[in-house]
DNA sequence: CTTGCTTTTGATATCGATAACATTTATACA
DNA sequence: TGTATAAATGTTATCGATATCAAAAGCAAG
């Protein structure tokens, strides 16, 4: 049954509408000098064969791909589901497919994609963190298109990056405990051996408690990213049996905080009054929970519209015009009830 | 700056390491005949390019694409990101990648995304829901690739689907409260007019009612799909207001009942003891919210599963074995404690 | 009806790999 | 050692479109 009869080329249709291909070829664009009788002629021909254009061909012929690649650690992340979001919805214009591939929080993984990606001759690849093996950096350096590292700020960008500061961000939120008077303060987070954008949170709790001359001993790993609501819950539980009089913890995501708040609500603890949790992402739910969540925006969605934007911008033959290299976007403190 | 200076072909490689391209050709595929010296030499020279292989070429020549396309109405949706993950993860091992596409709930979308995808030349493809204009249905139809209809079970189904009745699912939900003694029962749902999905759950609500003689008046559609927490929240407002006697709602999605549940709890009211809500699809922070969320589990990730299972099974060359044309899964419910 | 221009159409080479077939080199065994 | 067979490598044509250049057709003005 598979693909026995074969699909119609733009020969064929020439054949039938009595031109040369690449006459066809002219009038399936639009913007050609085709005469309206033979352009109405092909289009006639086309739709009788159900002609398809392949694109494949065509791409390949003009040195094209079509292509945009975009590499997240998860799908299963309303985050990086956002920034995928606004940014297939900022190249749909320009005819520009969206190649996605999930590395699952390891770089590993992450150079085996990059290198899949590669092979299917992207115009532009944009990567999530600033962390890769040395050989995946050397694929994107000699890729000859633009890289875009996004959700980070690496010390030492490959090309172009679209971010924040994930330290600068969590500190927001314990200078905000802090600011409240508390004292006893604690982060729950996942392994920190996958997930540098976790890793640097946690390095914003260490940064603040130091700071401030506090210990940062609160602290409750739980396992490899992702992690979501069930390490929220076990983590805060794990906290509150060592050290019983914390006051406030700041969970790595918005999904560990729903699980952590829960949590304190089923072992009877009232979220804020006996503790303060806070989370990270702005997740819808956490406008919706009851107490709603005390988060740190970081604008997932305006990640991905920027990158959708420099890449519209470095494809256009005209750029001469360089914009920054670096965009920054500015992650903010939501205050809400739960912090 | 942009690909300014030319990749490096096969031929380049060819030349460095002083063989002809057929033979890198063959070196650079894992089964192929070439003596282990030969292979080093050119595995060496390639490396020194930084070659990486163009598949685009490499797939136009054999007349593969190396694609498998798949639709969805959203990504921001945790139960289709599942279903895409679980796809995704199911055709890694084949060398698939996914090229994936939202439709946004538009039928009209649909059609210019799947022409879009087909002109790629896809090997399969899936699309979410039996619904489409004639002319996308036609496309599907001569596309010459396995179609994949899921997350539904149409009435004359193009080829292949994978899914369930959303209708018999949301019944499950409607008899769990009508066993439980409730007889004025409401539905929180979107606009039925672009989401036959929310409209078969919405059917399975007036199938029930008619069928147990009660009414089918408590409903509330707020606005258009995709529509998440705020809508819940608005929905169960609107519906205590008119009908304040109301005994338990269900609503279209868990999302929406979150908002709802939490809804109710601004309002005062306790879940389940004051009034009981039901959600659908088994999303995550369902298990976690108090009341944890009675639902309908539709297993959105086995039907990605199950496509991709699918189509390596098509794909196969020696696929004369063939197997049912129609999966269907198992929806159940989960009873919790939100009702 | 020519000339000179623009518009429309066609012929051919080409993109970078692989398929299919042809040829050379290596290996086995009598 | 010679022959049969297998393994390794090379040659040529090809996938389906587009770029490029060339030719034909249409049209205006003299």
């Amino acid at each position: 049954m598979r693909n026995k009869t074969k699909l119609p080329t733009m020969a064929d249709v020439a054949n039938l509408a009595g031109v040369s291909s690449m006459t066809v070829s002219r009038a399936l664009k639009p913007d050609t000098s085709v005469s309206k009788a033979t352009r109405e002629k092909i289009q006639k021909a086309a739709d009788e064969l159900g002609y398809v254009l392949d694109t494949r061909a065509s791409e390949f012929s003009s040195g094209k791909s079509g292509f945009v690649a975009i590499t997240i650690p998860s799908i299963n992340n309303g985050n990086f589901a956002d920034t995928v979001k606004a940014f297939s919805d900022g190249l749909v214009e320009q005819d520009l497919q969206v190649l996605l591939g999930y590395t699952n929080y390891h770089v590993d993984r992450e150079e085996q994609l990059v290198e899949q990606l590669l092979k299917k001759r992207p115009e532009a690849i944009v990567v999530t963190g600033g962390m890769h093996t040395d050989r995946c950096r050397l694929l994107l350096e000699n890729s000859g298109i633009p890289v875009i590292e996004t959700w980070d700020i690496p010390e030492k960008p490959i090309d172009h990056v679209v971010g924040f500061s994930n330290l600068q961000a969590s500190e927001l939120m314990f200078e905000h405990f802090i600011a409240q008077g508390h004292t006893k303060i604690g982060f729950i987070g996942g392994d920190n051996s996958r997930d540098s954008r976790g890793r640097d949170r946690y390095l914003g709790f260490c940064n603040s408690m130091e700071k401030h001359g506090l210990s940062s001993d609160r602290v409750s790993f739980q396992e490899l990213a992702p992690f979501s609501m069930e390490p929220g819950a076990s983590g805060i539980r794990s906290i509150m049996k060592q050290w019983p009089d914390t006051q406030a913890v700041m969970c790595v995501s918005d999904l560990v905080a729903f699980g952590a708040i829960t949590e304190c609500q089923r072992m009877g603890m009232n979220v804020p009054d006996d503790i303060k949790i806070g989370g990270f992402g702005a997740y819808e739910l956490g406008a919706f929970l009851n107490p709603s969540i005390t988060t740190i925006d970081v604008c997932a969605a305006q990640i991905g519209k920027s990158a959708a934007e420099k890449i519209i911008e470095l494809l256009s033959v005209d750029s001469d015009v360089k914009s920054d290299k670096i965009v920054k976007t500015e992650p903010t403190l939501i205050k809400r009830q739960s912090a």
